[in-house]
RNA sequence: GGUCCGGUAGCUCAGUUGGAUAGAGCAUCAGCCUUCUAAGCUGAGGGUCAUUGGUUCGAAUCCAAUCCGGAUCACCA
């Protein structure tokens, strides 16, 4: 149990001993202390006034008084200043917490709880390569997998691709038309790009035909369906969905360059899946659900047999479920799969990483899976992240704006090595251990800028400035690390197993009370499914042993009672650093 | 137009179950490497928390209205 949770419960059970009352712990707050005054942590007396109908200083010297008589082991003196209760946290609780955890690398992660969660993210479209956009889904996708793995879930990381459809079916008929048997490997260009590039060549040759039929004198509405190029893509579909073995043969081979490109940036990056839905086999899912909903009376249909459901009801519109021709559309087969998942893993909580543009689309499809009565319905979470956008507006890749995943990360790779030579720090490397380091700082950098954000938020990245190195950033949490596994290296051997009491200093404190948060900061994370809460502790953990670091030496501290506390504290704050940033999906180096 | 999200320092962001003088980082300025890694530390300046009104002991936080920006409301996915 965490010191807060302590404070909570032994002030619930103050109050109600002295004012023979029963109280929850909703019925006041705790902060933590400002830095201007005495003190640790907290405890508003202001929301006890109007029950207890005595003066915010005669409630709290009474509480502050109760809590150091009864709760010695926590709590050591306290003060009032303008009704707040001012609570010291005693030096002998935090080193106890140091001496037991100090060397526990599951530090704050609970034990499994049996249930399980899925966590589907990345989820592409096989026409075009990655850019920040995905980066910043795929790496919340990952981290909040980790989270939720370390508040004790079972997590099944999913994605769904995208690989079918009329926008497959363009960069397929352009490969037809302008690349003569070229490849991936003949042109030496990573398979997704490769395919991409013939996707912007369709919209090329698309547009010119469009103005040449303009030009001939129709009509821009009527040129923009009825050229060849759109028309034979359409019957492209057609074919697709008819099993045409030449399409079926060019789909699949199309495809696999892109999975070959894709599987190379999600190695690169460190993640991957536990199951890949692919939609060329999801697309018909649903249709018997449909069937179900209409007997059920939940759909309706119109005369032209298209199939509807109104939620009007519900502050939102009618919805098609079932075209007129007897297809299903988008929605349809997204209630089939969520069934399917359901069906396959029977998880508590279904989460969809997916940016805030489809919040629309995710209500409803929770509603219609609410209205069919479907077990998975109550399960469906839809974590939704706003876009990243560029200081000069958004990323448009009719513009050429968008910002490339390979590039950016190639760039922040780069980037860290720069660095890394001016500082001239890891001249004994090997040319792998520098490969390595490089990696490691860059994704480091680059995950922390995307990840330290509220997932909800729309987020500015600025292209020209690059991202930093310096201050709040991935790159100086694992220095702080560094700098902690230099000194560990020098004293192998010299920490003890005994902890030597003796009060803490106030830098030595500080690191105590923020390591210590960590657990519930875990908690906090795994709640709000939110990685910014756990890099805005990693980062506040680390500025605070840096404080500590400057203003005190630990492997020649004054006394070896100090070096051993020092030593222990240092070790437990790159555990939890360590811990903190696997969440996040980095990893922290040895030296940098 | 309906619905939803956002607006906090020059920039990027914290802080919102209502609490003390609104916090970080970057940038700017001034200091700190003969001692464990200066990708660091210490300090300074920088704010009409979009605006107005309300609720109350107390509002960046809750409510209402307004302004600005964005998303969404397809027989597209």
């Amino acid at each position: 149990m965490s010191i807060v949770n302590h404070l909570q419960q032994s002030t619930v059970e103050s109050l109600s001993a002295l004012y023979h009352q029963s109280f929850t712990d909703r019925d006041f707050q705790i902060n933590q202390t400002k830095p201007e005054f005495e003190g640790d942590y907290t405890v508003v007396m202001f929301s006890l006034v109007k029950s207890l109908k005595l003066s915010p200083d005669a409630i709290g010297n009474r509480l502050g008084e109760h809590l150091i008589k009864n709760y010695p082991q926590f709590f050591t003196a306290y003060n009032i200043i303008k009704g707040f209760l001012n609570l010291t946290i005693s030096d002998a609780y935090l080193q106890e917490i140091l001496h037991k955890n100090h060397n526990d690398i599951c530090y704050g992660k609970k034990q499994m709880n049996g249930k399980k969660v899925m966590v589907e993210y990345a989820s592409p479209n096989t026409n075009k390569p990655l850019h920040l956009g995905h980066l910043r889904n795929i790496f919340l996708g990952w981290s909040v997998a980790e989270i939720l793995t370390a508040s004790g879930y079972e997590v099944i990381k999913s994605c769904i691709v995208n690989d079918r459809g009329i926008h497959i079916c363009k960069s397929m008929l352009a490969w037809e038309m302008f690349a003569d048997g070229a490849t991936p490997q003949s042109t030496n260009t990573k398979g997704d790009h490769f395919v991409g590039g013939y996707y912007v060549k369709f919209n090329e040759a698309y547009k010119r035909e469009v103005e040449d039929l303009v030009e001939a004198g129709m009509p821009r509405a009527e040129a923009e369906k009825e050229t060849w190029t759109i028309k034979r893509t359409q019957q492209m579909l057609l074919d697709w969905e008819a099993g045409k073995p030449e399409v079926m043969e060019l789909w699949k081979k199309m495809n696999g360059w892109v999975y070959e490109g894709f599987d190379r940036t999600y190695k690169t990056i460190g993640v991957n899946f536990d199951r890949i839905y692919y939609e060329s086999n999801t697309y018909l899912l649903g249709k018997d659900i449909v069937k179900q909903g209409l007997d059920k009376k939940v759909f309706y249909q119109k005369e032209d047999s298209s199939i509807w459901i109104d939620l009007t009801g519900d502050g939102l519109d009618e919805k098609i479920v079932q075209r007129s021709d007897g297809t299903s559309v988008y929605i349809t087969q997204d209630i089939g799969l969520a069934l399917l998942k359901y069906e396959q893993y029977q998880m508590e909580q279904s989460i969809y990483v997916i940016g805030n543009e489809q919040i629309y689309h995710m209500k409803v499809l929770k509603l219609i899976c609410q209205k069919l009565g479907m077990p998975n319905a109550g399960n469906i979470y839809h974590l939704s992240y706003g876009m990243v956008e560029l200081t000069s507006g958004k990323m448009k890749s009719r513009e050429g704006t968008v910002v490339d995943a390979d590039d950016i990360i190639e760039e922040m790779i780069s980037t860290s090595q720069q660095h890394t030579e001016e500082l001239g720090k890891v001249k004994d490397f090997t040319e792998d251990e520098l490969k390595a380091l490089y990696k490691t700082i860059g994704l480091g950098a680059m995950k922390f800028y995307l990840l330290r954000v509220d997932p909800k938020k729309t987020m500015v990245f600025n292209p020209a400035e690059s991202i930093d190195f310096h201050g709040f950033t991935g790159p100086f949490v694992q220095y702080t690390y560094a700098r902690i596994q230099s000194i560990l290296r020098k004293t192998e051997n010299e920490m003890v197993a005994e902890l030597p009491a003796g009060s803490l200093l106030k830098a030595e404190k500080e690191v105590m009370v923020v390591a210590e948060q960590y657990p519930v900061i875990i908690e906090q994370a795994a709640i709000e499914h939110n990685p910014s809460v756990i890099a805005n502790y990693v980062f506040n953990l680390a500025r605070t042993f840096n404080s500590f670091y400057a203003e005190h030496s630990i492997a020649n501290a004054e006394t070896e009672a100090k070096k051993q506390l020092r030593l222990k504290i240092s070790l437990l704050t790159a555990n939890v650093i360590k811990s903190g940033m696997s969440l996040l999906g980095i990893s922290v180096p040895e030296r940098m």
